[in-house]
DNA sequence: TGAGGTCTCGAAAACGTTTTCGTGTTGACA
DNA sequence: TGTCAACACGAAAACGTTTTCGAGACCTCA
């Protein structure tokens, strides 16, 4: 077992300075052509590697990104995890991974502990508890000491920093006129209940829907989960207690529950009741009949998170101080439970 | 914008030095109990926290474990990373991920960025690739400087460090004696190919189980893909060309696949083809009908590897140098795609 | 009154880097 | 022979901690 080699160690080993190892290791001019190249061969050697660790601290540049989710276990967080390492990694940065399980306390915790040197800045989704609390605190003291910021998909409109959101209005809207242009006339929707940001807009999206096609609401056939562990047999009362030939859910787990109601109910999708759903995973691709979705691109969402947030580290954009938000397009997928024209 | 307050910093304005600081902050005997009240107020009402970086730098320990994994959208390995996340900070560790995306080059990236001081050990399963080239300088050289590895999942043999593994063996067999238990007289198996030793070894359990019931073996019911993209059309062919009661597949993926296949050629799951699965994730749960499963327990698998690498490291276990190798009990979870006795 | 002990506290080293600022040794040139 | 620049390198500070050691102030007791 061979400890990690230092500079000192080098330094000792070839009677030179620390300094002149460092400066020779960096290419500086100062060192003659000789030591140089005998430092540089023996570093090669015994294959040093500069602490990261030192480096940070004398820098005051981690080069690693705190990412805070709500969950991990989940198709869409995964996904953008996945376009976050993708860009932090080609810029030569790591990702700190922390879960908030939905839980304030946790998320609260969790920046605290990476806001304390471990990270340069954060890309995080908020807890559900917090957008119920409605307490940012945590955001505004890590924004107060200088780090940057980005938050995507649940976001909170009060705190003032870069933000990556796709429009779930629109995508939302999209699916509902989807549904409308290949014929239903009879849409439902299941959607969670408003505090989650994300629900209440795509509900806004289907009301707007409707009302373009100068159709009126109903409110029996607007359905709002509040307890994901019910969600099935609320699905289900609301399916048998409709008439519907259109339903457009809010996610995939909504979406496979409404057809598992359906079938149970006699009825066929797409031919009797026609789904869309939002979130496009491997659910939707897997499913028999594999879902109509509104794809939110999830590592589109990741990766545009993340150059934003090395842009802001790196400073290549102090001189605005205008923070932006950023809207990644939705797309519909066409797929089996939906009939086309 | 304030900066984050230091030791330095607090000495200056309260006119000690910075070791009183330090010492009054750690409850120490030799600071007076004015001074030490007083300094803590002071460091309590502006929120003094101490610099995980600088700290790491001193003791040499960073308290953040590496974690390395060829996917991160995976159900499996995102419930590891569940697990994994859930001890790791109830022993006020965080976790840092990196994805090896199944590369061989890109593993050994990640593991040299790590091994810089940025980690004080790994948990990781190895890629693809990997386990192909059956190259592990990166694990050993890792391990001679000293940091502790917990293997899960994709281990490799040569490697002697702590493991977490099922038992696939043990796992496949069961699936595919519950097959033969309930009726099923050809059962087929969609696995991977031998490389991967997860696919090498259900397929012997799937052997086993024959020969333990009499039955003879047949090549022509075995299929091993070896592309996950052509998968698809691989199984449909495989179903097509065979003529099976039952069928064991090695992942979600193969299973829904084949499902659908067998679907298409007319015949019913699990009237005519029952189906076994191994992985239980969110697909499993969700699809019709759901699918019986091989359940891997991951965050259990996470969590257990966590707490082995945190042993190490506080070196709970430095007196015996004996490493354990693991092994998670798989368990039946019977759904619809199998008819039950 | 002086020796020794107890309380408090500060200086300095250490962790592994980078960088600024010397400083000694050449060699050229007047 | 003396001056000055160029060259090659080292000392030290800095990043923010913790910890060891030393030291001054005060008290006690012979």
């Amino acid at each position: 077992m061979k400890p990690k080699l230092t500079l000192k160690q080098i330094a000792r080993e070839l009677d030179v300075s620390v300094s002149t190892v460092s400066k020779a290791l960096r290419d500086s001019v100062e060192i003659s052509e000789e030591t140089r190249k005998k430092i540089k061969a023996f570093a090669k050697l015994y294959n040093y590697k500069p602490n990261n660790i030192a480096l940070s601290l004398k820098n005051r540049k981690t080069r690693t990104i705190g990412i805070v989710l709500p969950e991990i276990v989940h198709d869409f967080f995964a996904t953008v995890i996945g376009g976050i390492e993708e860009v932090a990694n080609k810029h030569g940065y790591n990702v700190i991974i922390c879960v908030s399980n939905n839980s304030f306390d946790k998320e609260v915790m969790n920046m605290e502990m990476l806001a304390n040197g471990s990270t340069d800045g954060f890309i995080l989704s908020v807890a559900k508890e917090t957008q119920q609390k409605e307490d940012y605190h945590h955001l505004t003291e890590v924004i107060n000491q200088g780090m940057p910021i980005v938050l995507f998909d649940r976001i909170v409109d009060e705190i003032v920093c870069d933000k990556v959101i796709i429009d779930d209005t629109e995508g939302a809207k999209n699916a509902v006129q989807h549904l409308l242009d290949i014929g239903c006339s009879k849409v439902g929707i299941i959607s969670t209940v408003d505090y989650i940001s994300v629900g209440k807009l795509r509900t806004e999206g289907y009301m707007e829907a409707l009302k373009q096609k100068g159709m009126e609401l109903n409110d029996n056939l607007i359905l709002k989960i509040e307890d994901m562990d019910q969600s099935e047999e609320e699905i289900a009362n609301f399916i048998n207690s409709t008439d519907l030939d259109g339903v457009f859910a809010v996610n995939e787990q909504f979406s496979t529950s409404a057809i598992k109601a359906i079938y149970k109910k006699g009825l066929k999708v797409p031919d009797d009741v026609q789904v869309v759903s939002f979130s496009d995973g491997e659910l939707s691709r897997r499913f028999l009949p594999s879902l109509t979705t509104i794809n939110q691109h999830g590592s589109e969402i990741g990766a545009r998170a993340a150059e934003m947030l090395i842009e802001r580290l790196e400073g290549h954009n102090t001189n605005t101080e205008s923070f932006r938000t950023e809207m990644i397009k939705t797309s519909l997928i066409e797929r089996e439970s939906t009939k086309g024209k």
